[in-house]
DNA sequence: TTAGGGTTAG
């Protein structure tokens, strides 16, 4: 495979080094928030020497009242207090507490914590700061929020007073857990303040994606203190997370300028940063500036092509990195597993299994979630419910990624199935749940059961119904016919219609051949969408299916005027490990005349089982150029050429650029039926798989 | 001195 890496040099050091403004700059990122760029430079050095004091400032000025210390919570009643005093000698616990200690050492949390329910209920042991270290390494192992509040509630009864370092551990044990806001307070609240103890709060802003308080606090940070390495890395992310290019630049320089531009943690939140931001050309350029090429400084720049779409180079650089004899981690895997599942074939993505589990990551959530979606959106959905069952822990994600694959396999019973066997093991759902469950209603057409899973959306499980899920629900509704509820439904949405739903009610119109309300729909999307091909093409269709050829190619001269056109649509098949594509209407191929003469016998042949070819003339002015691309699509090739190439009974695997249009889509169902071939159709998006006749298409959205 | 930072899945 001929692949050609982009890289560009379109910045240079010496550029990065001179364009050092900074923190002015940082300015805009609370150009949308006035309120907070108000309050952050209002305050000078004069007026509060300290940054603990200006913190308190903010506060006042919010109206908020000034922290008092919380008061030691006591289990002691005043009289039972001198009591209390007389038995203060607090008993040893060597035992105990290094047995905590090893525990948590070996990473055994739950142990370690189940081990400190006894100094819980015992009370007046006498525990040393090692040991409340180790409880903080289990909180945070656990990332469990009823074991922080269990361990910091202990640490104040029992009296510990902490140092610096174990200040900075409570606090990082709260951040850790996602308690920010007893994380702020703990701060807040802090005698001293280190480098560390800013750089943890700091962090755990952006981790929970509030840039802005972020960016406050670091500009206090930058006026008082030195920041390292570590607050420019998150100070990265954050300009990652705001995707600002401009905040990100500066933060490169400012790294730059104060040596660090080379450490290896600013490099990947470069590389990353830069990507985020849409410049692959500058990720590309921070990355071949790595001194050190580390596997997370691979892992983002793979993560940076593959989500520009640019899914061969991310592949390329993969294989650059296992060249290069860095080792892969569980990152690497998933997402090459992900970049495979659009473009590589199912054997490279059993190879890329195969070395997941070699390289000892056969059990990681991530990776394996990946590998349900790649067997999924290829139909393998056997193989996707392997990996699911042999899968240790499962999270939201992988019971989506299942049930996304059981519908659009056109397994719908199975689907709602498997949606309710998550409710019963007490899983979770989330909103991308209810429209995995409710596009496989909608494409097996379980009209009842769809509704009663809509309904119960906003009533059991308190998640609000977005514009997909009403899009969803008007497909399910124009299946059954029922376009006046559909139009009702859009009607009472509680928010203004999407396109999305306005498509639905279009292509609901279509199927049902409502010419009044297609036209309805079709002219609300051209206000919204007056650039977007498809919408016109749906309309012509209705139009062309009541017969009024006249007002269809009306529909046609508006396309042209506009100059919209129908981008060159194609389909390929891999055979032996190379790509063969096929344009509609192509007699470019070396085996063309073989591949017609296949595509013609196969009409025949499904002709037999009701297959009745596209009308010869679309509009009046097809020329007999169209009308060859109209009757040798770019799929019936692909397939043509497949069953000539490949051994018999063994399956065929298209992808496309495009939808597949409604007369390939019946003619490939009898064409699997009568050559016993089972055959995937599948585009960025959707996919279409047959097997013995039967067909299943879907959406991803 | 210890402690704090970067990349992944639907």
């Amino acid at each position: 495979m001929e692949i050609s890496l982009v890289c560009y040099q379109s910045i240079s050091l010496d550029k990065i080094q001179n364009s050092f403004r900074f923190p002015s700059s940082i300015h805009e990122v609370f150009r949308t928030k006035p309120l907070f760029s108000d309050y952050c430079f209002r305050f000078n050095r004069r007026k509060c020497g300290n940054p603990c004091d200006k913190i308190k400032c903010f506060s006042l000025e919010q109206g908020l009242q000034p922290r008092r210390p919380k008061p030691k919570p006591s289990r002691n009643t005043d009289s039972d207090l001198k009591e209390t005093e007389e038995t203060h000698v607090k008993r040893p616990s060597v035992g105990i507490c290094s047995q905590i200690e090893k525990l948590a050492f070996c990473n055994r949390y739950r142990e370690a914590l189940e081990l400190f329910e006894i100094l819980e209920l015992e009370g007046g042991f006498d525990v040393g700061l090692s040991t409340y270290d180790a409880l903080v390494s289990a909180c945070i192992g656990l990332g469990s929020v009823r074991a922080v509040k269990r361990v910091f509630s202990y640490m104040i009864s029992n009296g510990f007073e902490p140092d610096q370092y174990m200040s900075n551990r409570v606090l990082l044990m709260h951040v850790k857990c996602g308690m920010m806001v007893d994380a702020r307070s703990l701060f807040d609240e802090m005698p001293e303040r280190n480098l560390v103890s800013w750089n943890t709060i700091i962090a755990g802003l952006v981790d929970v994606g509030d840039y802005f308080e972020a960016f406050r606090l670091f500009l206090l940070m930058w006026e008082f203190s030195d920041c390292g390495s570590r607050t420019i890395a998150t100070m990265i992310r954050a300009s990652a997370g705001l995707e600002l290019i401009s905040v990100g630049r500066q933060l490169h320089s400012a790294a730059v300028k104060f040596g660090v531009g080379e450490d290896i943690f600013v490099s990947c939140a470069l590389i990353d940063m830069y990507s985020k931001c849409g410049s692959i050309e500058d990720a590309q350029w921070a990355f071949d500036e790595m001194p050190e090429k580390t596997t997370v400084g691979w892992n983002s720049i793979i993560a940076g092509y593959a989500l520009h779409g640019y899914s061969e180079e991310a592949l390329s650089m993969f294989y650059e990195m296992r060249d290069s004899g860095v080792k892969m981690d569980h990152f690497t895997f998933s997402m090459i597993i992900r970049i495979s599942s659009r473009l590589a074939s199912v054997e490279y993505a059993k190879q890329v299994h195969a070395g997941l589990i070699r390289h000892g990551f056969g059990l990681d959530i991530v990776a394996n979630t990946a590998l349900v979606d790649f067997y999924s959106k290829w139909g393998r959905v056997e193989d996707a419910k392997h990996v699911f069952d042999r899968m240790p822990c499962k999270n939201t994600i992988s019971w989506n990624a299942l049930i996304v694959g059981y519908g659009n396999h056109g397994w719908g019973a199975e689907a709602v199935e498997l949606f309710e066997q998550m409710l019963r093991e007490k899983m979770r759902p989330n909103h991308v749940t209810f429209l995995a469950v409710l596009s496989a209603c909608s494409h097996s057409r379980l009209f009842e059961r769809g509704w009663e899973i809509f309904q119960s959306m906003s009533r059991d499980h308190k998640i609000k119904p977005r514009a997909m899920h009403y899009a969803c629900l008007i497909e399910l509704l124009g299946q059954e016919g029922l376009l006046d509820e559909a139009f009702a439904l859009i009607r009472g949405a509680p928010f203004k219609p999407t396109a999305n739903m306005w498509a639905a009610l279009l292509t609901a119109s279509r199927v049902n051949v409502n010419l009044e309300l297609g036209k309805y729909a079709a002219e609300k999307l051209y206000g919204m969408e007056p650039e977007k091909l498809s919408n016109y093409v749906v309309l012509l269709n209705i139009y062309h299916q009541s017969g009024k050829l006249k007002e269809a190619a009306g529909v046609l001269q508006t396309l042209r005027r506009k100059g919209l056109r129908m981008l060159p649509v194609c389909s390929w098949i891999e055979v032996n490990k190379q790509s063969h594509v096929f344009l509609s209407g192509d007699k470019s191929h070396v085996q063309t005349n073989e591949i017609y003469e296949k595509v013609d016998s196969l009409v025949h042949e499904i002709s037999k089982h009701g297959y009745v070819p596209k009308e010869k003339t679309l509009l009046p002015d097809v020329d007999e150029q169209e009308q060859r691309i109209l009757l040798y699509h770019s799929e019936k090739l692909a397939v043509a050429f497949g069953l000539i190439n490949t051994m018999k009974g063994s399956p065929l695997q298209i992808v496309q650029n495009h939808r597949i249009c409604n007369d390939c889509h019946n003619a490939i169902k009898l064409i699997a039926l009568v050559t016993r071939r089972e055959i995937v159709v599948r585009d960025a998006s959707r996919f279409h798989y047959f097997k013995d006749g039967s067909c299943s298409c879907g959406d991803y959205w």
